[in-house]
DNA sequence: CTTGACCGTGGAGTATAGTCCAGGGTTTAT
DNA sequence: ATAAACCCTGGACTATACTCCACGGTCAAG
C-alpha cells in the first residue's frame, strides 16, 4: 500500500503520517523496487489506534511510551499494568473536572454563572 | 499587589503572567509611582479562572474568547448562551470517549487487550 | 514522449504555550 | 552605601505537533 491509500483509510494527511515515521512511531517499513514505501495493514490499525489515543489526550510521547511497553515488552507485564493503572486515574479525574464544569455551564446558562462576581470585579478593577 | 504576590496566590510563574498580560489576557494594569505593576484581587480570581478552564482542555484562545463574552457583552447574550451549548457537546463526547477507554484499559488489565491482534500484527508485519 | 498524478527527501515555517536571560531600575536591611 | 531581593522590558529559546515547499524521481494515459 503506497501514502496514498493509507491516508484514505486513516484520515491523516501525508506529512502527518511522514512526521510519525519519522519520530519513530511507525516502526520500518518496506520498500517496493522503485524506492516507495509499502504500507501494511498492520500500519492502518496502529495509525487508526494512534488517532484514537490522541483523541483521549495521549501526547505522542506517552503513544510512543505505551506503544514501546506493548510491542517490545509483549503484552500486560508489571509496567504496563501500572502505567494503565496510573491513567486510568487520572481518567477520571478529568471526567469529574468535566463533570463539574457541565454544570457550571448549566447553571451560568441558568443565569447562575459562578464566576459572575468574579468577572465583575475583575473588569471593573482593571 | 506586586507580582510576586500574584504568583504566590494563583500558583503561576512570574513568566505566564506576564505571557498572559502580552496576548492580552488580563486587560489594564495600574502602575504605582515607581512604575511598578499593581495587580488587583480580581486579577488574581481571572488568573485561578484561567487556570481552571485550562485544566478543562480549552486553550488560551477559547478562554480569551469566553472571557470577551464574558466582559465585553456582560453576562448571557445570545452569543455565549451557543458557545456554552457547543461546549457541553463537547464535553458530553470527551466524557464518553474517556470511558470507552476507562473500559479499554480494565480489558487491557484483564488480559483481553482489544488491540492485541491489531499490535501484534503491526509488531510482525513491520 | 510528454503531461499529470503520484512518490521521495530535506529543510523551513507555523501555532500554541510557555521559559529563560540580559541589561537595567527600585527597595529594604545592615 | 552596598548587597539581597524585588521589579521592568525585550528578545531569544524550547517543546509539541504538525504543515508547507522545493526539487527531483516514477508511473500510467493518450
Amino acid at each position: 500500500m503506497q501514502i496514498g491509500a493509507l491516508c484514505q483509510s486513516t484520515g491523516m494527511s501525508k506529512d502527518t503520517i511522514r512526521f510519525y515515521e519519522k519520530i519513530g512511531l511507525l516502526g520500518d517499513i518496506k520498500r517496493k523496487a522503485n524506492g516507495y514505501k509499502d504500507y501494511s495493514q498492520g500500519h492502518v490499525e496502529q495509525l487508526k489506534l494512534l488517532k484514537h489515543a490522541k483523541e483521549l489526550g495521549f501526547t505522542l510521547n506517552e503513544i510512543k511510551e505505551l506503544a514501546g511497553l506493548f510491542l517490545s515488552k509483549k503484552l500486560p507485564p508489571q509496567a504496563m499494568n501500572d502505567y494503565l493503572k496510573k491513567k486510568e486515574v487520572e481518567i477520571d479525574k478529568k471526567i469529574a473536572r468535566l463533570q463539574a464544569f457541565k454544570q457550571e455551564i448549566k447553571d451560568t446558562l441558568a443565569g447562575n454563572c459562578i464566576y459572575k462576581e468574579q468577572l465583575i470585579k475583575a473588569s471593573a478593577e482593571g
